[in-house]
DNA sequence: TTTCATGGTCTCAATAATAGACCAAAAATA
DNA sequence: TATTTTTGGTCTATTATTGAGACCATGAAA
């Protein structure tokens, strides 16, 4: 095993199995000179004769010596790729990978990420986050969790869940602006504003009209996890979405100052997944994991 | 097979049956740093972990995943092992390797190659050529057939014939030369000398003196091919071995100016051979003919 | 407690592999 | 029949890979 001329070997084994030298440093993806060179090196280290000999230097003919070794190790190298090739299924087996958005990321998914590994151990998660959600399948993840109006066409898309918005300050803000924001007034207190339209303050405004919002000025970030850390470190009044927020409304660190009242989003999360992606147990069975979860926390 | 890092995957199997990294190495005769360098990077393209990650340095512990690449690197690269080692019996059952001197080669060895394979056509004979016979075996033939006074020591050596010297001329300087020669006269007629001191002038001289034989100067030659062919150029007398001239004294190409006297030397040739050597059928068959065929030309 | 054996890492040198250029010859094409 | 294309082969220069050597930390053995 210690001086086999591995790489002579293959080449040799690819010369055999593609029916030429040309072929095979097609298959190799090397150039012909560099096949050429191992074979003359493999003949002369095993001190047999590989070829024919043939006037002319016009397609290779094997001998009895060299189909034999050419079957051998053809038979070899492909079971050490098979072998290779089945861990690295293996691998993916075993591994998912979601891809998100940072806030989502951040105030939903992570938060329960021990869970699902507590729950299904031999799946490893990795998170991919994307700024920009594409309307294709890019191939680095196995699936996607999108905010938006789904389902999207030439994707397979299911529901993961609803949402709800409602406004949250900061304790100290809302300490501070008490007897105004119960009066639904924000006169003097700004308005956060999150880019994603499905979270407008106009939506909100339509509903239950305030007095004194001002819709023009006031931060804007793209970002819904921005947003929320905004308003907790009381720099305003923003519109929150329930499945981001409320971990921290139950945790006192934002407070809901008109109550009760909130915008209902049905269909608010989609589960989005490459049509010609391939089915593995892994991914079918963190997303049904991921509407249990889902499903548990309705109402 | 294109990419498969072949020199990491026999590193790595050496390590799953040797036990160890050290014992690999020993086993592939580099480094043990070699050895663990190998182990990473074909971790590291795998995206596959090979060990069980454990406190401290102490005695690799193989994944599932690494048991399993062990197991099918190990049983791909002693097939490959095999094939090749399968290869090489077979040649070296069908083959041998005779070395000897340049000359022996040229003029009696060589021009009876064909009957030797035609007689035994599945042995392969291949000639080296050493200038100077040492007295080890250096492993790079199956035997060697030397002149000189053997046995030596610490080989296998047995008598292959004898031989006999005699001088010879070209025909156009026996021509030219004739009466002279004839009442053994060589004035002016140069020696051609052979630095093999078995064929000296200085035996020929004591045995059959000549007049005007001059030992100290003509041209001296290694080879006694050459000094052949310095005599059938009629470039002088040389004193020839029987064996390696009898073709041309035959086909008169050379000629015996002095008539049938001669000096024989019992074993002038002997087969030698590694006393270590493993015996084959190859290498006894071919020196059984050869033994045969010097018989059957002797007297 | 000391020594030995283990696996790991890094840098530098040596070796192996490869690309690119050129060649000759056979097969294919016009 | 002549020309073009494809084949395998070889050589040199460059690049990549492999290995050695030095050093380290840690656990087991003496």
């Amino acid at each position: 095993m210690k001086n086999l001329p591995l790489n002579a070997l293959r080449a040799f084994a690819a010369v055999y199995d593609s029916g030429g030298v040309r072929p095979a440093a097609r298959l190799l993806e090397v150039t012909h000179s560099s096949v050429s060179r191992h074979l003359r090196e493999l003949e002369a280290w095993l001190g047999v004769e590989l070829f024919e000999k043939r006037e002319g230097h016009r397609l290779l003919i094997f001998s009895p010596a060299g189909e034999a070794l050419g079957r051998a190790s053809l038979s070899s190298l492909r079971a050490l790729e098979s072998a290779v090739e089945s861990l690295r299924e293996q691998r993916r087996g075993n591994s998912i990978t979601i891809e998100t958005t940072p806030s989502f990321a951040a105030r939903w998914l992570l938060p329960r990420l021990p869970a699902l590994e507590e729950a299904h151990p031999w799946i490893e998660v990795s998170i991919v986050i994307e700024q920009k959600l594409t309307d294709q399948a890019t191939g680095t993840s196995d699936f996607s969790i999108r905010m938006g109006r789904g389902p999207w066409r030439d994707l397979v898309c299911e529901a993961l869940m609803d949402d709800a918005l409602y406004p949250v300050v900061g304790r100290n803000l809302w300490e501070e602006k008490r007897r105004k924001l119960s009066n639904n007034d924000l006169t003097g207190i700004r308005a956060i504003h999150d880019r994603d339209p499905q979270a407008a303050w106009q939506s909100w405004q339509k509903r239950y009209p305030l007095k004194g919002l001002n819709l023009r000025t006031g931060p804007r970030f793209a970002s819904s996890d921005l947003v929320l850390r905004a308003a907790s470190q009381n720099q305003g009044v923003a519109l929150a979405r329930d499945r981001l927020a409320r971990d921290d409304v139950a945790s006192g660190a934002l407070v809901r100052p008109f109550g009760e009242n909130r915008i209902e989003i049905p269909d608010a999360y989609w589960i989005v997944r490459d049509p010609q992606a391939k089915e593995r147990v892994a991914v079918t069975t963190a997303i049904d994991w991921l509407k249990k979860e889902t499903s548990l926390t309705e109402g």
